[in-house]
DNA sequence: CCTCCACTGGAAACCTAGGCTC
DNA sequence: GAGCCTAGGTTTCCAGTGGAGG
């Protein structure tokens, strides 16, 4: 049977060229429908080429318009460049939301001036003294690149590192740093520091969704690298991209269908992706995207789960109270320390956050005010991902 | 109109596990 | 080893709050 399968792999072409191509982190050689944002990204930062210090920029945009890719891809050829003039000059990416807290951004920061800093123990501030100390010694120029910004803004040492940061050039006494901000959220600016914000703002660019043909043109470049020839049925393009045009223009997630579209053909032993694997392959995003972030819930959020799993069956509605007292006694059952209502009730909240369930505040008058929380995800799944944990597993229905 | 339930959610303290410097 | 620092999770405390029932 394992021959048979390998066998069909062989004997088959096949329908993937390259899939790295359509990956997410993908810099791919053209960007269509941005040549104007690269070459103002470009504009800006080309000073530094001649030792002066470009503005700082905040780019801003939905996710999946491509504000990294171009980031990324001006980055690389201002790369290049000062190798071939053998220019000193640092250019650094930190995401802020990978690096987590502002410590880590700040420490990555560092390990781009070539400063050692552990990976904890010492006060953020230290690490911003030896990130100047480090910058003092280097002669070139540094471009830092803070994608994901509004995640370092939004945590509560973030904006007070985001300050420093812009006050940088004024520590060092000369013009050496140019930050470039890059924020998915379109509101980041109202709960920046002032002073943060007009620093960082210098320059400002805008990027706007795609629309359904301009997905169709970055699918259609990619799926040259991407497929064998005839791999993909008429139509398939246009379909990925009008699923993805109608969730804001994402072309991340435009690609992603098209990549699982074909995963799901080549599985199947087909030579050719049609509109049907494309249908499958949004099903299957959605699940799977469900599915692992519930798997990879901590073990009380996941039991609270479970309690208001247990207390919707028969599509009934319940209450935080309700659901609290369930989990107590589950805990008890499973010798475990039950969190606090407070925490609880927090988590409950992050579950509606992710989406898998739905949360009313509603009023019971003379009964209290309460959340009347319901499921927003098919049982199945449910099931199947709190089954991943073994100790939960015999708690739930067969199927 | 007033009360009062069953919470919500902000704020701050506390705890743990890591690590630095002297 | 003492005395600091950090992040991140949790507990403690408490001031709200919308509206059914009196």
């Amino acid at each position: 049977m394992v021959d048979e399968v390998f066998e069909r792999l062989l004997r088959t072409r096949g329908i993937f060229k390259n899939r790295e191509v359509l990956r997410s982190d993908f810099i791919p050689e053209k960007l269509p429908h941005r040549e104007k944002e690269i070459r103002k990204l470009a504009e800006i930062l080309a000073p530094i080429l001649k030792g002066i210090r470009g503005s700082n920029i905040l780019i801003y945009g939905k996710p999946g318009t491509g504000k990294t890719a171009c980031i990324k891809k001006v980055i690389k050829k201002l790369q290049a460049k000062c190798e071939e003039l053998h220019l000193n000059n640092t250019l650094c990416y930190v995401n802020c939301r990978i690096s987590g807290t502002a410590y880590r951004t700040l420490s990555s920061i560092a390990t781009s001036v070539e400063v050692e800093v552990p990976f904890t123990g010492i006060a953020t501030g230290e690490v911003y003294n030896r990130i100047l100390r480090g910058l003092r010694k280097m002669d070139g120029m540094l471009v830092i690149t803070l994608d994901e910004i509004d995640t370092l803004a939004k945590n509560a040492n973030g904006d007070k590192v985001l300050y420093e940061l812009t006050r940088i050039n004024e520590n060092i006494g000369v013009g050496k740093v140019t930050l470039v901000g890059i924020s998915n959220d379109l509101t980041f600016k109202e709960y920046l520091d002032p002073r943060v914000l007009s620093s960082l703002s210098e320059e400002e660019v805008l990027f706007r969704p795609y629309n359904a043909e301009e997905l169709t043109d970055i699918l259609k470049e990619r799926a040259k690298e991407a497929f064998y020839k005839n791999a993909l049925e008429e139509g398939v393009i246009e379909y990925c991209a009008a699923l993805a045009a109608r969730e804001h223009g994402d072309a991340r997630r435009a690609l992603e269908l098209l990549r699982v579209a074909g995963e799901i053909a080549e599985r199947k032993g087909d030579n050719v992706v049609t509109l049907e694997s494309v249908d499958m392959a949004l099903k299957t995003i959605e699940e799977d995207r469900y599915f692992e972030s519930i798997r990879t819930l901590p073990l009380h959020s996941r039991l609270l789960l479970l309690c208001i799993f247990q207390k919707t069956q028969n599509n009934k509605r319940t209450t935080t109270g309700e659901v609290y007292q369930l989990y107590t006694t589950l805990c008890g059952e499973l010798g475990l320390d039950p969190l606090t209502h407070r925490r609880a009730s927090t988590l409950i909240n992050e579950l509606e956050v992710s989406g898998i369930i739905l949360c009313k505040i509603v009023s019971q008058g003379r009964y209290g005010r309460t959340r009347r929380i319901s499921l927003n995800i098919p049982k199945k799944i449910l099931i199947r991902a709190l089954k991943a944990d073994p100790h939960l597993e015999g708690m739930l229905p067969e199927n």
